[in-house]
DNA sequence: GCGCTTTTTCAACAATTTCTTAACATCTGC
DNA sequence: GCAGATGTTAAGAAATTGTTGAAAAAGCGC
């Protein structure tokens, strides 16, 4: 199940928007305005953001530009009434992916939601399997071997993204800023802590490893 | 350089399309059937392909189809003078990326093209290769003939910026200003240091070599 | 709101890794 | 051969990371 955020300020299109998506199968969390949507980004994850670009207060612009500064993937939308050059230029150089012009025709909105899942590579599945290791992004579960691994949020997101991303060093602000949000003051070492309670948490479980990558951050390696 | 296949019967459509990306500095090839266009893809290798979808012969479905078959991941964006749900829907389902109806602003193409490369390169991963050796900057790792060689953050940047830019010769200056920053006080020595374990660690390989440039500094030489 | 549990964070110290220096050997260009 | 530059090595210094337990914060049921 892909879990879908819809940020528009008008309150009728915003909510045909998610009832249609949700009828495609999608799972969708409807948000009146950016800093709403900052807001549910910090607990869930979302695999596709649906963004009006005129909105009281952070405009669509600022709210895409800083989701591109914590993360490269995820898949932005604009929906807009302006048909201008140099508001779709400006939106395609902050970096999203699609942009469709008011009125919004359904249909297709849900299509090119599916072409930029699937471009996405989430296509395939919330779900991550790595040996006997089983994590379920939905449950946000761990299994090793059928058997339940109690894990808090933050371990689980930790170790879903390392090993979404095998061999792929992260630095602990990257982590941090991803799940803590930019403005937390917490100490980088936290990420640590949780590194060690994954490590000792998975001790039992050959098939990955998390590896320091002294001086940078943490990878996980498959073996 | 992007290279970007135009498949397009209308002759003059197909130029302008052509002459447009070219100047927004892509390199580009235009074909006026889906049979050229394998013939062309045949010999080289495109990073996008920008389809009509009506055409004598083999049709813009079939030919996306076929490319899908053989590659999951090139980026193909649909150009139609129909602007049905149905022949949309039918697109999206072979796994096209984007659709764009006719006329095309040509502007807008180049935005969406854009924006597709971008998503698209993401996939690929920063990767040197020489010989046996292969860097990867996301892993942060060297292998050797597929073997891990342990690398300091250092070792691995110094290694990195001299491979990219094989027989240019860096001064320790400029190698101490980039990776210890400009108000460092280490002694420019330390350089050398580094130096040696570089060959050393990869005395092994036949692939490259760092050379002293006498009285200036230091330069990789791929062999 | 109030206890209770769970989770998160911090701080301290230990363990480890990496960095730097200095000393001496060797080499280069003149 | 000489002066200066580079190669090499090992040990101490410095920085980073591992680990732990206790305090703080956040949830939660009532």
């Amino acid at each position: 199940m892909f879990r879908i955020l819809v940020v528009e300020d008008d309150r009728a299109l915003n909510h045909s928007v998610c009832a249609y998506l949700t009828q495609c199968g999608y799972e969708t969390k409807g948000c009146l305005g950016a800093q709403e949507a900052y807001d549910a980004m910090y607990g869930a994850m979302y695999d596709l953001i649906v963004s009006d670009v005129m909105m009281p207060g952070i405009d669509g612009f600022e709210f895409a530009a800083t989701i591109r500064e914590l993360n490269q993937e995820i898949p932005i939308l604009f929906m807009t009434a302006r048909d201008d050059l140099a508001a779709k230029q400006r939106g395609y150089r902050i970096g999203i992916d699609d942009y469709m012009v008011k009125p919004i025709d359904l249909d297709e909105l849900s299509l090119r939601i599916g072409a930029l899942l699937r471009r996405a590579k989430i296509a395939a599945s919330r779900k991550l399997e790595v040996g006997g290791l089983v994590l379920d992004a939905d449950e946000h579960a761990a299994y090793l071997d059928g058997e339940e691994i109690a894990l808090t949020v933050r371990e689980f997101n930790l170790l879903y993204k390392l090993l979404s991303y095998p061999k792929k060093t992260f630095t602990r602000s990257q982590l941090m800023d991803e799940f803590w949000g930019v403005e937390s003051s917490s100490s980088l070492r936290t990420v640590d802590v949780y590194i060690t309670k994954l490590r000792d948490k998975f001790s039992a479980c050959g098939a990955f490893e998390i590896v320091t990558v002294h001086g940078l951050g943490y990878k996980a390696v498959i073996k």
